[in-house]
DNA sequence: CTGAAAGCGCTTACAG
DNA sequence: CTGAAAGCGCTTACAG
């Protein structure tokens, strides 16, 4: 490339990065003939970084880690930075293969732990990886920037609600417990009902993964015992849908027989029948918060200092997946919709 | 490194590739002490390779794109390769900047257009960077492998559908006709209509970009003609649900005044407010197809062969969101439902 | 089996 | 303004 324009590597060097040189015609010719463009492998050996950041979600197709991918891409899109994707299908060893393999190409990382107890996280930062957990915290992590919801306060709302409406048997199909969002949303549920001296019992009480085929599965167990609930509390988007499924495929009345009240907003929610009731919580704006701190953790600047602790808060979306138990269903039309 | 252990690089970096080596244990050791990773930089700058795939979508919240994509990722997973995910958001502009950045870091792309003009997409593999296009084509892109679905078919077999129902007065709100997606379902599905002697009038034979928006808004205006359509087509899952949301908005009832019939299932299809006649396809196997495609084309032995463009076929999936024309509304539940 | 050396393609401090 | 040179951290053919 140098040597079809006649100059040194260096002098192309410099007029990449804007400087004046004399011969640029010639350089700027020489590159459109040859449509070159320089190593990036090159560039990153020299400078010691990759514009790349490596993000690391449960699982892609959720549609709130969707939500939450694109608000990371919608920062990085203004900013020469890249986004190495992987998910790890809610599985701590595919976590680990693939954050082993991340911190040598990429300049920081966005992790969506599978579980709060995987120490492997915690040494990323030995490489001098940045590390920013978003949706799921990880035990002993304090010491990271974290975008965060309020799992517990979220919980807290799906109870009150259920309460208001004066439901007393009442289920949990919980995620996994060794998440910060299955635990936290569990205990915040559970709790508040407690309070309330709503007890749930043991078999109403039941844990999945967080994937729509567990949420089938818990409904179905829910829909087999001698007393049925007269609600059902779901941990997130795909076990609400599965819920919904399970719900439907058992011809039970939603909310007649069983009021159900998902975590997370769905795209499709208000057209869903029924209409759900679920917790909603920002989905873009985590994304987009926490590739932020992360930008900041590599500004040279950075003063490197304490973590940032972001959590956000939840909202009840109220529509008609819920009612008072036993009573008459209310159809769909005539109910009051609240909606964002 | 080589230091700590005591020993030249070339015996670190041949001990890392699995030769006997007479000092392994000071070796792995050292390796361990110092969390010692080989740098990713200067092994590509070495090998000439990166190891990674760049991946260009449209929009990775579309389910989808999400589904393709993690497909790919099966396929990746098991291989020593990544993913460099980026989204045009249907901009040509944004996808040639992001294609110029791409081929410096990528060993090879993978791509859906967002228009079928673009010519930028044909000098990707000027930089030697094999190219894959995935559910869109290019025009003058036949020298390139592709993975597609059969989107005329698609258009007819919704036209064959909604002919069969007895609908005469049918309306298509289609995706951009500059997209092969957008342009061959609304051929299909207008060419087949004609053939039995139905013609869609302008005012029916709306086009807009494949997001929601554009079909909530199409849709309106369909309503608002003196003499609206009995049936909709519409192009996507996203235009899809922006039709069923304006229908609802205005209080239609589907299918009793307006069918709908959607391109692209949803996993929330079988639970909407109508259940959703759609024309399914291979989502998650599409993406597989392509990355295999693409490896191949990297695998130094693959003897650089013709282009391979293989077309998948798509199928109806009958719910209740179509029906005769004028006919009684059939409620969902007695509606047997043809379903994977 | 092992080390010294060259080279991948850049960038940059140093001389000119 | 410009070039020669060094160096980023690997890999590999070459000698030993």
């Amino acid at each position: 490339m140098a040597a079809r324009a006649g100059v040194s590597p260096a002098t192309v060097s410099r007029f990449l990065r804007g400087q004046r040189v004399r011969s640029y015609e010639a350089i700027q010719t020489a590159i459109d003939e040859l449509g070159y463009w320089p190593s990036a492998a090159a560039q990153s050996l020299k400078s010691g970084r990759t514009n790349t950041i490596g993000v690391v979600v449960p699982d892609i197709t959720n549609p709130y880690f969707a939500a939450v991918v694109k608000g990371m891409e919608s920062v990085t899109r203004t900013e020469p930075y890249r986004i190495l994707l992987a998910n790890s299908d809610e599985s701590s060893e595919q976590e680990d293969d693939v954050l082993a393999d991340l911190v040598r190409r990429v300049d920081g990382i966005i992790l969506a732990p599978a579980t709060e107890q995987d120490e492997t996280p915690l040494h990323v930062r030995d490489a001098d990886v940045p590390l920013v957990f978003v949706d799921r915290d990880l035990a002993g992590g304090e010491r990271f920037d974290a975008v965060l919801v309020d799992n517990d306060g979220g919980g807290r709302q799906a109870a009150e609600h259920l309460l208001a409406l004066g439901h007393t048997r009442v289920a949990a199909i919980s995620g996994s417990l060794d998440t910060t969002p299955g635990r936290l949303r569990r205990e915040g549920f559970v709790s508040t009902l407690a309070k309330a001296g709503v007890e749930v019992p043991p078999e109403y009480d039941l844990v999945g993964d967080f994937k729509e085929h567990s949420g089938y599965q818990l409904t179905l167990s829910l829909l087999s015992l001698p007393e049925p609930p007269t609600a059902v509390f779901a941990a997130n988007n795909l076990m609400t849908l599965g819920a919904l499924k399970a719900l439907h495929d058992m011809r039970i009345d939603i909310p007649g027989q069983i009021s159900l009240i998902g975590f997370d907003d769905l795209d499709t929610g208000p057209l869903l029948r029924p209409p759900l009731t679920v917790v909603d919580r920002p989905m873009f704006e985590q994304g987009v918060l926490a590739m932020r701190l992360l930008l900041r953790r590599l500004d040279p600047d950075d003063g490197g200092g304490m973590a940032s602790r972001v959590v956000l808060d939840t909202k009840l979306i109220e529509r008609a997946s819920t009612a008072p138990p036993g009573g008459h269903p209310s159809p769909a039309r005539t109910r009051k919709t609240r909606s964002r």
